[in-house]
DNA sequence: GTCGTGACTCGAT
DNA sequence: AATCGAGCCACGA
């Protein structure tokens, strides 16, 4: 059990056309402040794996990835405008409109 | 064992 | 509004 399995369930939790950022989820992780690891442990993950790593983007509503790995940028973009999310023009993503509200107290579900 | 880096975020200038 | 620097933890060399 590590910190990064739970990184992964509250990804899953993200409803279908919404969004979180690194820090969001790292709130509800119990790692606020500690975005990064968020990034890291999807960067570990695979798109093939169950997580809708997709969904998930910088506080700016951009898409952010390291390097080209596997024009990942393109495919999540793809990926979430299937979902009903739309971009600016500058490739953004309004999260305003699209963040996901993380249920209250989603750490402390007992 | 240390050192550096990384899908990040925030506060201050 | 945009840019710079510091902080956080885990992993690889």
């Amino acid at each position: 059990m590590t910190v990064y399995d739970d990184i992964y369930e509250i990804v899953r939790q993200i409803p279908r056309g919404k969004v979180a950022t690194y820090g969001q989820i790292a709130d509800l992780a119990q790692l606020y402040g500690k975005a990064r690891l968020v990034g890291y442990a999807l960067y570990r993950v695979d798109p093939k794996s169950d997580i809708p790593w997709h969904r998930v983007v910088n506080a700016k509503g951009e898409i952010s990835h390291s390097s080209l790995r596997y024009g990942t940028d393109y495919l999540q973009k793809a990926l979430l405008e299937e979902e009903g999310v739309e971009f600016s023009p500058e490739e953004k993503i309004n999260l305003r409109q699209y963040l996901w509200q993380a249920p209250r107290q989603a750490e402390d579900t007992h």
